[in-house]
DNA sequence: CCTGGAAACGTAACCGATAACGATTGCAGT
DNA sequence: ACTGCAATCGTTATCGGTTACGTTTCCAGG
């Protein structure tokens, strides 16, 4: 922790090299036209001095901070596995990562709060940034890419095949013998919401099962709207055999509901979430979901935002990532079928 | 995600204003010398044009980038912990984070990866910054703050009172009737994990209870290392009644290790970790354990390191932050004795 | 009417680095 | 010895703001 305070500049290395600022800064960036020996005579005073190019004058010159910001609302764990797979994705790429979240976590979701802090970075200290919560069109000069983007947008995006994933946790409880099958809706300004329900309907009307509209509940991705809803769902008479909740964190409250009505699951009840978030693997029972990993989310939508910035983006605009279904111990066959 | 390519800067805005970019600054700034009437003027046109200052040359000219670091070897879900609260603390205070985090999450630790990146970072990008991982002295021009730092080390720190914590870690399970206590210790080149055995001989020897050297295994954190530990212990003919594991990281595989030797929790043994960490919480049976916040060391860290910056820390450099037994269902009283 | 001084504002140096451009040097070709 | 072209290196403008300092304006007091 020894505080040394000697910031030395390039030119005090030029100084003391006997060369010019230009000289070092040839030699700092490999640039052509610096003969060997005054590269080798130049390096070593940089090493003698211990200088380090700043940052801050650079980008300032160049245009460019190297700097790239990951922008959400609520800081989860599934934006820590998006944050990872970014780190990942960025590392020894010479790029920086910095956060920007909301400070109210939850409740007074101050519209206007992402945008301003949006706009205020994008055209000053980062070069561009990923933003894994869902506002319509984002206004900025810096290149933008969405994690599971607002439905009907067209910037640059990274998200999972919900459709199919959906469509395959929906076949997994057909296959297991279920029929009636309830689904508790994610928000519907999402794409990832919107498809999810549509993989829902597909997997139901393929096999013939007619889509009962009361057996589908309006959540918004946040678990507290799950509890209400499974509620509803599980004390009607008629109660579905098996529930598909459009997110683990949704499906996690519906296991907490039927604990608390003495429903078994999966004796009682199946129920079938998305995402994959760590606590599916560590509750009990053992959630059956489908895996759409953050982390991968995170390090496509990273590289993509890097190769962006440095204009090298070769692949489509719009990446979507596979799914798979992860069987745990929270399905079974239902109890008359079984 | 429109592209506005109108990168207007204050001479712009001096310019269409009819002033210099002096008066701009000193309007933007809110400093004393300018007449109301400009100032008025002035603003209606950075709004018109939609200036939005450059944090870049601002940090340049100033010398302070208004931005904090927070440095950690791997990413792990307490470091989330850390980082939510270090984001609260600077949530509204002008200061942003960026996360540097080594790449290689595991295995090829390299040792000097973290002090050249933070050597880089710390004199360039960021006035300062926290470190989550233990190097021994760092050299830097700007603050660090470290959390858990390395024993012996004399900088700025938070930490939790890990000798409290494991005292009456260790006290629970005396009280519940545990005689014959293990310990799986942390790395020992870390202040924490000293204190936390210090804690355990000290419940120990108040207790009455002679301290058992071969009851003590010896880990590093890291969770896997506690898994040949843990079955070390548990195979023993004499086995321990109950486990102290220095991290939940590490008592969660004394759990994984238990079950796998058909080794009943809490009936035939207790655990009882340190840390809190949200697997605790959700795994099955709950780990009883020490909660140490790594939020709450995470938001204090970053205040004092924010003060720091700023020149107006008054507190003691290093803080210590109380704990808190989380009893859940890990630990019971022995067999032979309820 | 004149002077003093504060208020208001502009000028220009500067933060640290980059790069376009110009100047110098060295050496091959004739 | 002279020209020409590269290789090498220095000069200087510039990135966008900030601020010390100088200048002008304006009004109150003598």
């Amino acid at each position: 922790m020894t505080e040394v305070n000697a910031p030395v500049t390039m030119s005090d290395v030029a100084r003391v090299a006997g060369v010019s600022t230009a000289t070092v800064s040839r030699v700092v960036n490999g640039h052509y036209g610096v003969s060997a020996n005054t590269v080798a005579h130049v390096r070593s005073t940089i090493e003698q001095l211990g200088y380090e190019s700043s940052l801050v004058a650079t980008s300032l010159r160049r245009s460019r901070t190297n700097v790239l910001g990951l922008v959400t609302h609520s800081f989860q764990s599934y934006t820590a596995e998006v944050l990872k797979g970014a780190m990942k994705a960025l590392s020894r790429s010479g790029f920086d990562l910095i956060i920007y979240a909301n400070s109210d976590l939850y409740g007074s979701y101050s519209e206007g709060w992402e945008r301003r802090h949006l706009t205020r970075l994008s055209g000053t200290l980062t070069d561009g940034c990923i933003v894994v919560t869902p506002w319509g069109e984002v206004q900025s000069r810096t290149p933008v890419v969405a994690i599971d983007p607002a439905r009907g947008s067209t910037g640059p995006s990274v998200m999972a095949d919900n459709l199919a994933g959906a469509t395959t946790a929906v076949e997994h409880l057909l296959a297991l013998g279920h029929r009636r099958i309830g689904f508790i809706a994610g928000r519907s300004s999402l794409e990832a919401a919107w498809s999810r329900e549509e993989g829902y309907r597909a997997a139901l009307t393929d096999a013939g099962v007619p889509v009962d509209p009361t057996l589908i509940g309006r959540g918004d991705f946040n678990p507290e709207s799950a509890v209400p809803l499974a509620r509803a769902l599980l004390q009607r008479a008629d109660r579905p055999t098996a529930i598909f909740a459009a997110s683990d964190g949704m499906a996690l409250k519906v296991l907490e509901v039927a604990r608390e009505l003495g429903i078994d699951v999966p004796a009682d009840l199946s129920v079938v979430g998305f995402d994959n978030i760590p606590e599916s693997a560590s509750t009990a029972p053992g959630l059956t979901t489908v895996d759409q990993s953050m982390y991968q989310l995170g390090y496509e939508a990273a590289r993509m935002l890097k190769s962006l910035v440095t204009g090298d983006w070769e692949g489509p605009r719009r990446m979507v990532l596979p799914t798979s279904l992860v069987v745990r111990s929270s399905t079974a066959p239902p109890k008359n079928t079984g």
